[in-house]
RNA sequence: GCGCCCGUAGCUCAACGGAUAGAGCAUCUGACUACGGAUCAGAAGGUUUGGGGUUCGAAUCCCUACGGGCGCGCCA
């Protein structure tokens, strides 16, 4: 018995008695109802709020409408009771054998299970991190990395058609600024005015010239223009390795500067002179996003004839629905939130809602301690805490299960000493063990020749309170991978894999529930329905450490 | 000045408008002849920043005050 499928029972209910002109619903019967496990005990298996939602469209009170939903559900297979409470919640009861085939169900859907379709056909596009190909990724962008990657993660679950993309800033001023530090590291001149300073200049001048050593005895633009492209090449794929090894995949890296040399800029400003959005003022192009709620009108192109980095975004959305992108996800640091307004703007400019295209996720800035004091991210000061050091530092799957754990409109401060302990202080090991403790039981099980049984698994013998509160926690998972896709919030399954852990450990704690046979006791029917539902919490925790992109190790 | 985000236990943070606001850390008390104790049981800790409002019901929505972060270029 599973939420969805009590959920369908109770729509049910409410269609017949509908249909008897019992209950009178002017919006109609929705399609699905919430159905949750309740948090205090004594409260049932499972909790429905429908007859408070729908007591006012049914014009009668919360109570009396429960009741009646109560009435029609005590006859429905599987509920063995049900109760009105409080201001008018059902409470359900259901019979062990029903809740215990969960464990079958998950074991045979495997990997797949918590999969659901309730995003299927949608083309979704992600963009994140997005950061200049000048310098290494930073404190800054690790946030971003392992929240767009697991919302990646969890929106393809969901069902969608997901694409991860990363923009690379390859055009503009700031590229000749980072080609003249480096020149400048080279010759062992100061740093140029408005350029980048700090180590991995030095480092990209010293990869520079054993690269290419003569490209320093160049005349001045060619120089400049083969040092910033030999050191975008450098600066790039250092980027690209870090993101992999930090287990973040991108579809997709797409140049900015690409989007120019295929003329698709001027074919956008083209277009949006047709739709009548732009204007001149000033010797400079404007587009005039104020029609669509921004604050101000834009510049598509400076008074000098320079193409600013707003046109380069125009085209790109563009060039995204061109591709097909029916959704496309930014995500931005709370230092871009002014952001918001103009691309909302421009989306409708070209035409579309961006209701319904854009989905833009403002994500706060982490603040990181060490010893109690913060470390300072400071280009100029050489100070750069990089991704690269903090999971050299931390571990890949510390520090990814760290950030995902928490929503990204929350200000989030990090304590390092607190992250890097290996012990049950940190959520990401708590979670991790009971993985690796299923594991270990399996193995125990199989040495003493226990198999999964088939066709003979009685789910009716998982019949302990502790068994169902096990069950009940993996039925909800595919629940909490759909809101999580949803909602655009991942952080909700590391916050349910902790909860099934803790259950799980509660589970583990209980005399009458041990897995093993005690003794010299053969493995009985009993065993071998926990061996399947030690198997299907396993399948669980892996699943959604997966969608977090953290490792499930089988030992630790 | 205008705009966006945030304010919840000593600390770091949860809580699709739902029942008695929850975890972890820190503090205190228990359980090791153990399915690997990286565990479990328990105690203590709160006027959800203050004040109004909306409703069956508000940490959540609206108004307001206070406090913190960030943004308001023909920069990228």
């Amino acid at each position: 018995m599973t939420p969805a499928q009590l959920s369908t029972t109770v729509v049910d209910v409410l269609t017949a008695l509908v249909a008897a002109g019992d209950v009178v619903l002017p919006d109609g019967v929705p399609t699905e109802v919430t159905v949750e496990r309740p948090k205090q005990k004594g409260q049932g298996d499972w909790a429905t709020n429908v007859a408070l939602q729908l007591a006012k469209k049914a014009g009668t009170n919360p109570r009396a409408l429960g009741e009646l939903v109560a009435a029609g559900l005590r006859g429905a297979e599987g509920i063995t009771a049900v109760e009105v409470a409080g201001p008018g919640f059902l409470n359900i009861t259901v019979d062990a054998g029903s809740q215990g085939a969960l464990a079958a169900a998950v074991v045979a859907a495997g990997e797949s299970y918590g999969h659901t379709t309730t995003l299927a056909g949608q083309r979704i596009n992600v963009e994140f991190i997005s950061a200049n190909p000048t310098g290494p990724l930073h404190l800054g962008h690790t946030r971003w990395a392992v929240l767009g990657d697991a919302i990646g993660r969890v929106l393809s679950a969901a069902g969608a058609d997901v694409t991860r993309e990363f923009y690379i800033n390859d055009r503009g001023v700031q590229m000749n600024h980072f080609a003249d530090s480096i020149i400048a590291a080279a010759l062992g001149e100061p740093t140029p005015e408005g350029g980048y300073a700090g180590g991995y200049i030095d480092d990209l001048a010293t990869a520079v010239r054993q690269v290419s050593p003569e490209v320093f005895d160049l005349p001045g633009d060619e120089r400049r223009a083969a040092v910033r492209q030999i050191g975008y090449d450098l600066q790039l794929r250092q980027q690209q390795e870090q993101l992999e090894r930090f287990q973040t995949h991108f579809d997709v890296w797409f140049s900015e500067l690409s989007l120019h040399e295929s003329g698709s800029v001027p074919d956008t400003l083209a277009r949006l002179k047709d739709l009548g959005h732009v204007y001149e003022e000033g010797g400079a192009l404007w587009m005039r996003t104020t029609d669509f709620g921004d604050d101000k009108d834009r510049v598509l192109i400076k008074s000098d004839g320079e193409l600013t980095y707003f046109a380069s975004d125009t085209a790109y959305y563009l060039n995204k629905r061109e591709r097909g992108f029916e959704h496309c996800i930014y995500l931005l640091g709370a230092d871009h939130h002014g952001y918001v307004g103009r691309l909302r703007a421009m989306a409708a400019c070209v035409g579309d809602d961006p209701d319904a295209t854009l989905d833009v996720l403002i994500g706060q800035l982490v603040k990181i301690l060490r010893d109690g004091q913060e470390l300072k991210l400071s280009k100029r000061a050489g100070t750069i805490v990089t991704l690269e050091e903090l999971a050299d530092e931390i571990g890949v799957d510390a520090l990814r299960y760290s950030l995902a754990r928490y929503p990204a409109d929350s200000p989030l401060t990090l304590d390092v000493a607190e992250i890097t302990r290996a012990s049950n202080d940190n959520p990401v090991y708590y979670v991790q063990y009971a993985h690796a403790r299923t594991c270990r039981m399996s193995a125990n099980a199989a040495d003493l020749g226990m198999t999964l049984p088939g066709e003979d698994f009685d789910p009716a013998l998982l019949d302990h309170e502790r068994d169902g509160e096990l069950l009940r926690a993996l039925a909800e998972y595919p629940r909490v991978v759909a809101s999580a896709a949803e909602l655009r919030e991942p952080h909700r399954i590391a916050r349910y894999l902790e909860d099934t852990a803790s259950v799980f450990n509660k589970w583990y704690d209980t005399k009458e529930c041990r897995m093993l046979p005690q003794g010299d006791e053969p493995a009985g029917p009993a065993n071998l329905a926990r061996l399947v539902l030690v198997h299907a919490t396993r399948q669980v925790i892996a699943n959604g450490l997966g969608l977090l992109g953290v490792s499930a190790p089988e030992q630790m």
